[in-house]
DNA sequence: CCGTATCCGAATAGATACTG
DNA sequence: CAGTATCTATTCGGATACGG
């Protein structure tokens, strides 16, 4: 559970607390471009399994990040989309794209495996 | 080691590599205020142990984003400083504090153990 | 003072198979 | 379709002791 109560030397420690690891910014970002299904999600978020799909998505909705809505339907459905406050992380989403690109192109002339 | 290589299919991916973990931001973010010495990081960096101070200096270094400089003292004196690439960081950290600091006081009332 | 080495347990991640 | 269950692999992290 990420609902472990401790104490914050400061807004950056908390806050990589609460989106650390490398699914739930990634998530959030598949999330951006709209309300995803499950399955989308799992192709999207390339290499993610379904264990830590189910999990992070379960942790984010808690965190007041994603919202579930499910369709009474045959097959069924459930989609997840961004609250206000996932919304909210945009800016941090924005400033690691920035910087990975320049960083990325750095890379370029060393192999890729 | 954090040398691999491997594809990344998007810049967020590829930065959430090599920032990910709760320490590296943290030393950064320590540096931003000034080149420091092991021991003040020990320090500053609250609940940091040598070994994992150590690997990610080590780390650090490796990637270009601080820089170690030895000063030939007795007794021995080592200082860490950001470089160039590593100041780059700085939106990042500005955002995730940003974000830290209204949702930590969405906190309060909870209790903190 | 500035680290490194080793050991070990805990926590995380992942592959795969299966269910309502 | 949307997940769980189970089992294993890998990594993290802390304690402690030691070296240049």
């Amino acid at each position: 559970m990420s609902t472990k109560r401790k104490v914050y030397y400061c807004p950056v420690e908390f806050t990589l607390d609460q989106i650390a690891g490398k699914w739930k910014i990634l998530i959030v970002l598949q999330l951006r471009f709209g309300a995803k299904r499950y399955t989308e999600l799992i192709k999207k978020v390339r290499g993610i399994t379904p264990k830590m799909l189910s999990q992070h998505l379960k942790d984010l909705e808690q965190q007041g990040i994603i919202h579930r809505q499910i369709f009474a339907e045959i097959p069924p459905k459930v989609e997840y989309s961004l609250t206000k406050e996932g919304e909210k992380l945009f800016p941090i989403i924005d400033s690691l794209a920035q910087w990975g690109s320049v960083n990325m192109e750095k890379e370029k002339g060393s192999e890729i495996v």
